[in-house]
Order: structure tokens, then sequence, then C-alpha cells
RNA sequence: GCCCCGGUAGUUCAACGGAUAGAACAACGGCCUUCUAAGCCGUGGAUCUAGGUUCGAUUCCUAGCCGGGGUACCA
């Protein structure tokens, strides 16, 4: 499927070639801010204007008459008008949404599945939180980002894999180890030490102990965490020791790259020439000790995800924390010939805020809050909601004294209000009733028109969180819906004194079912009743 | 020092270089004898500073100021 967007770029694109006007670079269409300016809305005229020193308003003009000629626009728009520095307004015509309604209607299926990404592979690969102890807000972020970008690229026709990467091998292991023994060289403080200690203290093997507790605390915190608490189920755990270490592909890549020339030895250690490609420093690979690093483990993760794989794409989503690492990644990816095909995402940190003062995260000193505790707090949708809401770009505070006092207040629930709402209505109706059966939907009023117009959005707003990964979009958007599902509600019953309006019955009907749609992307739940 | 991110309403956050900078919460004033008032209607309220580029800058550039993170042969 195609959405109307799309089709207007089209049309917007082979009306500037008919009418012979020169635009290089992205066409822009947009949703304008305010209803007066119409559905849609494209600068490209003063873009033109800008390169050839002509009159915007001309070139709209222009632009305007050869698109009045195409049939599309004239099925879908009742009126274009060019609006003062050089926008053109494009105004749904009220048989186009109306038709548009009941085609839907009569759909079997989900609106908001699209062809965008159809044939094309790509991995999300996210939280990865090293099994040393439980999983922090911060791992939490990234953890409902990915989870939420991973179904959007599944929506718009990306075969999608969810992955977590258990780094299960490195030198944290040892060091859980000692903490987890009390030894001198132990790092990791924490309740969830001492029972570690309680359990495995006997032990003399520090490796051991180490592979031991971080086995159990992949299984007893992580994974449970992850599923049962954040609600995410990843397609695939990859296990660093197992799949890369022990089966030696870490060392064949290193040989491979050193085949390529890219890594020189100095004071006993391997590097890797990083700079040369534009980074700030050369990278270390293998150490004096003959301990591999961090980033030889990148390169055969690497080649796993691009190589033998074949993901088109990789999504990396990292702490910030990781921000120095990611031109070494990159350019790793770029050695192995498979520039331009991952992509590394940053979530800045989470500020926990309790009683007015900042709350430091971190997991060695043991002095942190864990993102099971903060939904045992507050719930689940609480929280996911409100993560999602945030740009992976900005750094969040979430302040735990209002969420526990004031989680009836949170956005959430007036999106979930929505759903308990519409179940109540529909309820209350005979939907075998023929009348309402065979009924059409008909757009009257403004409060029908305006939820139209927001649910027809659902299908554009996936596709352009699947390109720009702006995730924040889809809470963002819910929100609208959810006032848009109110206003109707408060403007035009749907019972009124016991009768019943069969078309607000069926638009009625078609909101809940993209409702649910929208809902499920989020990964909250839908409640029947509140 | 260098690198990354942020500085927008009382608060927490949005905003592909565009029009009158949006929400949510908080504040204030209305609305429950008809589908759940966790709602609706209305009011007030914001782009860190100084330059620059542009027809147009919250957005891009330069220089500051403030906050967070990174800068390892740790992961």
């Amino acid at each position: 499927m195609e959405t109307t967007k799309t089709k207007l770029v089209e049309a917007i694109l082979k009306s500037l070639k008919s009418s012979k006007l020169v635009f290089k670079g992205d066409l822009q269409v947009s949703y304008p801010n305010i209803d007066s300016h119409g559905d849609y809305t494209t600068n490209v005229a003063m873009q033109i204007a800008n390169l050839e020193a002509n009159n915007p308003l001309e070139t709209a003009e222009k632009l305007k008459a050869s698109l009045l000629g195409n049939k599309f626009i004239n099925k879908t728009f009742s009126k274009i008008e060019v609006a003062k520095p050089g926008f053109i307004n494009f105004f749904f015509s009220p048989e186009f949404l109306s038709n548009k309604a009941n085609k839907l209607l009569k759909s079997r299926k989900e609106y908001g599945l699209t062809k965008l990404g159809k044939g094309k592979s790509v991995q999300v690969e996210f939280i990865s939180a090293n099994p040393t102890g439980p999983l922090t807000l911060g791992n939490g972020r990234g953890g409902f980002y990915g989870d939420v970008l991973g179904n959007v690229l599944k929506r718009v026709g990306y075969d999608v894999q969810k992955e977590y990467l258990v780094n299960d091998a490195g030198n944290q292991i040892k060091i859980l180890g000692h903490s987890v023994l009390k030894d001198q060289e132990a790092q990791y403080k924490g309740q969830y030490i001492d029972d570690l200690n309680k359990e495995l203290g006997s032990e003399k093997d520090v490796k051991l102990v180490g592979k031991k507790a971080a086995e159990i605390i992949l299984n007893d915190l992580i994974k449970k965490t992850v599923k049962e608490k954040m609600q995410i189920t990843f397609d695939d755990w990859f296990h660093e020791e197992k799949e890369l270490k022990a089966s030696g592909k870490i060392d064949k890549i290193i040989k491979k790259v050193k085949e390529g020339n890219h890594t020189y030895e100095k004071d006993k250690a391997l590097w890797f020439k990083s700079e040369e490609l534009g980074d700030t420093r050369d990278r270390v690979l293998i150490k004096s000790n003959g301990d591999t690093t961090y980033l030889a483990q990148d390169f055969a993760y690497a080649e796993s995800k691009f190589g033998e794989r074949r993901f088109d794409k990789g999504i990396y989503v990292w702490g910030a924390d990781h921000h120095g690492d990611v031109s070494g990644l990159l350019n790793a990816v770029k050695v192995l010939g498979y520039e331009g095909r991952a992509e590394v995402i940053l979530t800045q940190f989470v500020k926990l805020i309790k009683d007015g003062k900042e709350v430091r995260m971190s997991k060695r000193s043991g002095d942190y809050v864990t993102m099971s505790e903060l939904i045992d707090l507050v719930g689940h949708d609480v929280v996911r909601f409100i993560f999602l809401m945030y740009s992976n770009s900005t750094h969040m505070e979430f302040d735990l004294s209002i969420a526990e006092e004031k989680s009836e207040k949170n956005p959430v629930y007036n999106v979930q209000y929505v759903s308990a709402r519409m179940n109540s209505i529909l309820n209350q109706i005979e939907i075998s009733e023929s009348r309402i059966g065979n009924s059409k939907i008909n757009l009257d009023e403004e409060c029908e028109i305006n939820l139209v117009r927001a649910l027809l959005k659902w299908p554009e707003i996936l596709e352009e969180i699947s390109t720009s990964f702006m995730v924040q979009l889809l809470p963002k958007y819910a929100i609208e819906i959810a006032n848009n599902f109110h206003r109707f509600y408060d403007k035009c019953r749907v019972i009124s004194n016991g009768k019943i309006d069969p078309s607000r019955v069926k638009l009625l009907q078609l909101t809940q079912r993209i409702y649910k749609e929208i809902l499920t992307t989020i990964g909250i739940s839908i409640p029947d009743k509140m």
C-alpha cells in the first residue's frame, strides 16, 4: 500500500517536471500546524525560488495549475491554496475522507501496514547490557526505544529481528567473579552481589564464579525483567562467548583485518588503524596480555550480522556513554566491506530524581533504582509510554516522586481511557442489528471529520518513524488521536436518548480497530474498562 | 584541552530551515437528570547570550555561558 502522502509527493514531482521547474533535493510535504492551512503543505515553490531567484508565489501558482490537471489530486483534494510566502496547501475533500473511511471499514487488513521496507531485512540490537547486574533505567530507555522501533519497522514491511547481545566473555566477567567473592579486586556492589556471594562464595575459581554469576544474573535478573516487566520479546539472545569467542570467529576476523593491512603492532599490542579512516585515534584489538578487546568483538559481531546473517541493515541502539566507540565500530564495518549498513543510535542518560534530589545510578557503587523496581512502582504502561515520549538525544529526567504520586495523571491514562470509552459505548449496542450492519460512515460534523483526518495519518506516521527513527512521534500521535476521540465523544453522541447513530457506530468500530494497532505498536495494554 | 548530547511555558518534553513555536502536567474560569468528568470548553504563559548565513533560524555557522556524558592495552 502506498500512503496518500507518498502519492502526493509523486504527483508534485510529476507536475514539477511537466511545468519545467527544476528542483533538486528532498521534496518536503508535511502536516501544517494549524487546520486552516490544510491537511498537507509543501514549501517546494520557495525552495525553487531560492535557487532561481524568482517569485515563489508565481512558481507556486504555476505548480498549482499543473497539479489541478492530476487525477489523483482531484480525487483527493477539494482545495489547493497558495499561501503567503509561497506555501501550497492541500485540503482533503469530504468525499475522499468518507470514501476512505468506508473503504477501510470494509477492508480486513490492518491499516498500518505498508511496503516501504519490503524485501529488506534489518536487525535492531538493543539493551545488550553486560550480565553483571540488574537493568538500569538507561538500559530500559534503550529497551523501549529499540522494541518500538522494531515494531514500526516490521509494520512498514521490513523483515525485522530483535537481538540482545550478551557480553559474557570479557574482562567484566572476571571482575564480577571477584566482586561475588568480595576480594581485593571486587568492583560491583549491591544486594544481588550479596545474594550471589551466599550462593557462590565458597567457590575458589574466580573465572568460574564469574561465569556462574553471569548466568544467574542473565536468567534471574535480566531475562525476567525484559520479558515480564518490560514486556519485550527478543528474537535472539546472541552470546559472545559461544557464538564469537569459542567458535574462533574473533581470531579469524582479526587475521583477516591483519591481512588487509589495517593493523600494526606496538608495545606488544595489536592496533587497528582507525585514525587513517577519520577516527581520533587508533584502537587496540589485542592487548599485550593477549586478551581481545571490545572492538575485536565488534569486528566479529559485525561480520556475523552483515556477512553471515546478511542483514541489509543493522541498527545498534547504544547508551550515550559508548559514544567514543562509535567511530571505531563504523570503521570496523567499513573495513569489512559493509559500509552504510550499520546505524548507531545513542540514547542519552536517564536522570532519576527522588524527593528533589538526583539519585546517582552506578552498577559499581550499587546505588541505583533498577528498571524492574521502577516498573513495580508505577506500572509498565506508564514507564514505557513516558520513556518513549522523549527523543533519544534528550537527557531525560524522571521524577520518581511525581510518577508515584501522580501516576493517574500521566498521559498514558488519557490515551488508554479512549479504549475504555469506546468499549463502553460499543458494549451497549446490539451490533447484530442489520440496520447498523449495512450502514456507511457519513462525515458531517467537525468532530467526526477531524477524527478521521487524524486516523488517516497512521501509515504515514509509521513510515516517517521508520526513516527518521524518531520514535517519540508515536506516543505523540497516540495523544493526538486521543484528543480527537475525546472531542468526538463529547460532541458527537453515538447514543442519544436511546437512539443509536449507525454511522457513528461504524466510525467507532473503525477507530477502535486502528487504535488497537497503535497501542499494540507502542506496546501498552488496551483496557476494556478503567 | 578535545569529542558527543542538551539548554524552549511554572514543570517535564515536542517541533523535516517555514506560516500564529505544539503537547502533557500545574494554575485560573466554566461544563455531569443522556455513551465512564482519568473527559470537554475557555484563559494566561516560553526559544540561554552575542554575532553571522537566509526571503525566512528553536533548527545551520562562529564565539561565549550553564548542565550531562565520553576521552583506557574497562566493558
